[in-house]
DNA sequence: TTTTAAATTTAGACTTAACTAAAAAAATAT
DNA sequence: ATATTTTTTTAGTTAAGTCTAAATTTAAAA
């Protein structure tokens, strides 16, 4: 059995392995916000257990028994989260801080049962895919909102890197997965997209269809596109 | 913010001071599995906190402050009990040791709509009242199944004191909450039960109807009877 | 290539919540 | 009323997971 402190690394290092092949102690530290020291100390019991490959100075990775643990703790984590806003009624925005710690909650049978009782859903309420029991996950096809061109169209099937402050953003906007898109004009100078959502016409700064800073390299759009 | 392990043992010092005015180091320490000597400073610790009255070698009770906290715990579990029961379809015997780790979800909005969402339930799967935001309880009328006589008639509203091996024996018979149960026969010699339910005859022994040692001075009967 | 800066690790300390063993207090029995 | 037993507390230890400060390694700049 593995602590909760054990399964949050783990699930950090899963996605941090998402973005960067290499990932290293300071981004963890950042991503976990503790401080690097702690976070070599963790590596270290994690190597021990056979759930990550680390050695000194060189980086960490994931092995294939660490990647099933995060993936099963994403699973549940975002079960929950679906349970949150279509059982419970709450917000896109709402819901991480709670799932972050219904994810640790220990019993098989719970999250099989919620799974059924849920519908067996493939996507949580921000679009994030569900992986299954065995850790497989479905990927959808989508584009990211910086990729459409003018007067193209797109249905919003996800927020990558959603913040909770774009989160509460959007259910304020009542913008929610589903919801069509048309860009109507994109502003040359500083990217900012006009769109149209629910025949509402908004503006979208190139931060929140970006995030992150370096925009050529790695475009991570907030919005993506795609057949929900 | 109350740590797990706090929350832990106000609940049982909560559910102490139900069976005995006078709740002893020795008896918390037996209820949660742990060494007196721990018991003992954690109970200096919630002195600290002023969640309960501890003086040493005098045993402790719950603070009013204590107890609001400990009611919060209660309702927190017994709202997830009835969940698991009524919403994801576990049995009686399965829901506690999951409710014991979902008590501990930090959320007061959460469990305001998990409430809304069961419908406001006032009892449990197992009968037992669920307190309100405020920690009100509403008690049942209820009689012990030892009080009943020959051919007297109940409904079945509770289970008190149900161990995990007695639940799951009557989740196997199907004897749910609102089942009817007529005495047939009580057996002078050893106090077994023989009675009528869902049209089967089933027989109790006397520890079965009792539960505990003392059975003249506490007797706390495991069925309860009352109108659901 | 050497120097400087940044990233990482090590060493040692702290906190929480448990433990064991021994001491002290209270309850019970003689 | 004293001796014995039981209960409770104290003192010191341990493990997990964090921290700070210092040392070491790697990467970047001059």
């Amino acid at each position: 059995m593995n602590s909760q402190s054990e399964e949050d690394y783990l699930k950090a290092l899963y996605h941090l392995q998402m973005e960067s092949i290499r990932v290293t102690t300071n981004s963890i530290a950042d991503y976990l916000k503790m401080k690097p020291s702690s976070v070599t100390d963790m590596l270290k019991k994690l190597a021990e257990k056979n759930y990550v490959n680390y050695q000194k100075y060189k980086g960490t990775s994931l092995s294939k028994k660490g990647k099933l643990v995060a993936l099963q703790i994403i699973r549940k984590h975002r079960l929950w989260e679906t349970f949150l806003v279509e059982k419970l009624g709450f917000g896109w925005g709402q819901v991480h801080l709670i799932a972050e710690q219904l994810e640790h909650i220990k019993s098989e049978e719970l999250i099989e049962k919620l799974d059924t009782f849920l519908g067996n859903p493939k996507y949580d309420p921000h679009g994030d895919p569900i992986p299954n029991e065995k850790g497989r996950i479905e990927k959808m096809n989508q584009k990211l909102l910086i990729e459409l061109k003018q007067n193209q169209k797109g249905i919003i099937t996800g927020v990558k890197r959603g913040t909770a402050s774009l989160l509460s953003y959007l259910d304020k906007e009542n913008i929610k997965l589903g919801d069509g898109v048309k860009v109507l004009e994109i502003i040359e100078f500083d990217g900012t997209f006009i769109v149209e959502i629910n025949k509402r016409k908004l503006t979208f700064s190139e931060k929140i269809c970006l995030g992150g800073k370096r925009l050529v390299m790695e475009p991570h759009s907030k919005f993506i596109i795609g057949n929900l």
